[in-house]
DNA sequence: CAACAAATTTAGAGAAGTCTAAATTATTTT
DNA sequence: AAAATAATTTAGACTTCTCTAAATTTGTTG
């Protein structure tokens, strides 16, 4: 049984070694976390007592196999609650983090089990990321940056990389979401810009928007 | 603001001053939340510095509007959650309890009035406790003790008064619930018994079941 | 490879909440 | 009303998590 505390790390440490392969720094969970490196390497040496990180001086640490199972379901419950929120509580995408970052935490096998089913065992959470299922197994297909598609072939959008407020929102006043079909039209060489089709409408977006954007081809 | 730890003193010290009027004693509060008489002194403080309570040394405490208020916000999402957990996930009345202890303290008024949207409204919860609205207030209906029925007069189970789970569970083996038509056909003086109608099937319950089942007229 | 910079750790302290044990105040009993 | 009992508070300490400031280690560069 952890802390809201532990918890948080545990997280974060999945989430910085997830992007970046090896051991995790202490100044990358410092800012992920927010807090002071001092107070990062005494949480690593709890979590390395509990079993749940491998923790080497000066050498950050990586998850144990309980470790990942423990940030698993954090994710887990995180991504089922947003997903709940999106669907059936009227919040946007930019709105759900924070509230999910509270429900993540509540301790009840039986709750997120039930709302995994009420939700029918969704698969992706609102932002395109999976969502592991009871045995913490969780599908990753295949996911490009739009940026990457090739010109007029057809791809939807199953997520995003920039998760700030103003990116989702900038998205949504374009109609682009979950599920939206998208396709390069045309680059422009000239200034990096394109000219996309998403859904029935043609826009033109920057080569940083295209950056942020997931999609399956 | 609050802290996991204030909030859950505010709904008990609210708790204890709905069952017994006047100020709340040191006592009380510590049996309720299962902390030591001292430890409760110096959260009266706390309190008392944030002006929730009103704070007179060896005369225990009384909230303050402002304590009332933060009070009823928090049972407010306790009972919202109840009835969500009953209502779509399955669970029963004696299960939520534990669970929404935890769900009360999430932070996010569009969460609550959002869950409230959804789940169209409720007045009571399932324990048939009261759910305050938006603006804090609750309709508090009149309610009685099934012993307090006149005999053959009809009321209708709205609550419960001892919510132990060996009381839920006895309760739910008898089919007794919250809607449920009660009855009573005969009171037997020799042994306090009552024989009653309960929706289609008739039983006896002892007197002790009976001053804890709450009816409406 | 020495010197500097960056990252990391240690040491010591603070805030929140809890406890035990002792002291104080209130209440009840005789 | 004094003595006994119960309730309450104080004092001091502990845990968890955090911080600042100083010390140490690692890496980077001339």
């Amino acid at each position: 049984m952890q802390t809201l505390s532990t918890e948080d790390y545990l997280k974060a440490i999945y989430h910085v070694s997830q992007s970046s392969p090896g051991a995790v720094a202490t100044t990358s969970i410092a800012k992920q976390i927010g807090a002071k490196p001092s107070s990062v390497t005494d949480m690593f040496k709890k979590l390395s007592d509990q079993n749940l990180v491998k923790y080497q001086k000066y050498n950050g640490v990586s998850l144990t196999n309980e470790g990942i199972k423990t940030a698993l379901r954090i994710i887990r419950k995180h991504r089922l609650w947003e997903s709940f929120l999106v669907s059936h509580l009227n919040f946007n995408w930019d709105e759900v983090h924070q509230v999910a970052e509270q429900l993540e935490h509540i301790q009840s096998e039986k709750l997120t089990n039930e709302l995994e089913r009420f939700l029918d065992y969704p698969t992706h959470d609102p932002h395109g990321d999976p969502i592991p299922n009871r045995a913490l197994f969780m599908k990753t297909y295949n996911k490009i940056l739009l940026i990457e598609l090739p010109v007029n072939k057809e791809g939807v959008c199953i997520g995003v990389k920039d998760n700030s407020s103003d990116f989702l929102r900038y998205l949504d006043r374009r109609q682009i979401g979950i599920g939206t079909p998208l396709q390069i039209l045309h680059r422009e060489d000239f200034d990096d810009s394109l000219h996309i089709q998403a859904g029935k409408s043609t826009l033109m977006i920057t080569k940083k928007t295209a950056e942020n954007i997931y999609v399956k081809p």
